[in-house]
DNA sequence: CTTTTAGTGGAAAAATCTTTTGCTTGCAAG
DNA sequence: CTTGCAAGCAAAAGATTTTTCCACTAAAAG
């Protein structure tokens, strides 16, 4: 499952430039990477078929709309059941407030970042997460102060 | 600086479908929030400009270009002088393996999300940045075993 | 040595999508 | 009223994406 591919050097040309910017038309990406449109678009298409690219979205400013508030949230549960994990992963994609959840290795079990208005709505977020998940040993947030640096586009 | 802007019902009907997949066609887009294509052009082309798109990118599959290991680092500063900070934020933006870094509020002050093709290239990572920044009084990396849930769509 | 086949690239045509233009409507300020 | 936006639509114009078909190369097969 989930076989790694092998991009070449003309690929990752290609991937550097659409994780930055997918609104680059074909031809731009072709001149710059060396080629004619018909092969980029071959290896970008091959790319997408072979899952390399997930997908393609639209980035947002969370100050512009309102969801300028992020908090981190380290978890630590006291049940690590097969049966609390599945309840836990199904609160989580639940929750559109959390637009990240990692299960981590060491002291800390699951670290999520969550995406609110304000400390209000976190206060909410707060309640309605411990009163759906049992079994939550140790929940400790920090707020974020300021993002500053954060990229979708891999070290390629 | 950064005014908020005031997404109507369809604005944010919109933003929710291009943060989801940005390679929807206008006729699509418009199809599903009850327009024709060129009003919603306009909508669209409104918000890059208001600066609430900032953009477009293409995601890919960290596994399947061989970029499969994320670390969490958490860093605590005896130094936060304006000097320090500079020289932080400088070396942060030279490093790709750090997609994200967040200033936080409380015992951690940044908090930064890493990712490289295994532990030895990590460890190669840290080395460089311990070397590069000074005066760091603690530092605490954790491994992520899982990626269970990750978008960039924010909760409109 | 050929011959074949798979892989990669290119040019041009076809199909589709984006962007512009011009017109219409509704509504609110004057 | 009527003037002036603001928002939407349809159709035309302009680009871009996607397809089709062909050429070239290198390596495997005969």
């Amino acid at each position: 499952m989930s076989r790694k591919f092998e991009p070449d050097h003309t690929d990752r040309a290609i991937l550097r430039l659409i994780q930055k910017d997918a609104a680059l038309s074909l031809a731009d990406i072709a001149k710059e990477v060396g080629l004619t449109p018909t092969p980029c678009w071959k290896r970008i298409r091959k790319m997408e078929q072979e899952g390399v690219i997930t997908g393609r979205v639209v980035l947002l400013d969370p100050e512009k709309v309102g969801l300028g508030v992020s908090v981190f949230v380290a978890i630590e549960t006291g049940d690590h059941s097969a049966a609390w994990i599945e309840r836990f992963a199904a609160t989580v994609a639940k929750l559109p407030e959390i637009v990240e959840c990692w299960r981590l290795g060491g002291d800390v079990d699951y670290l999520l970042r969550v995406v609110v208005p304000d400390m209000a709505a976190f206060d909410t977020f707060y309640r309605r997460l411990t009163a759906d998940v049992p079994s939550l040993r140790k929940v400790t947030s920090r707020f974020a102060m300021e993002r500053v640096k954060s990229t979708t586009a891999l070290p390629l």
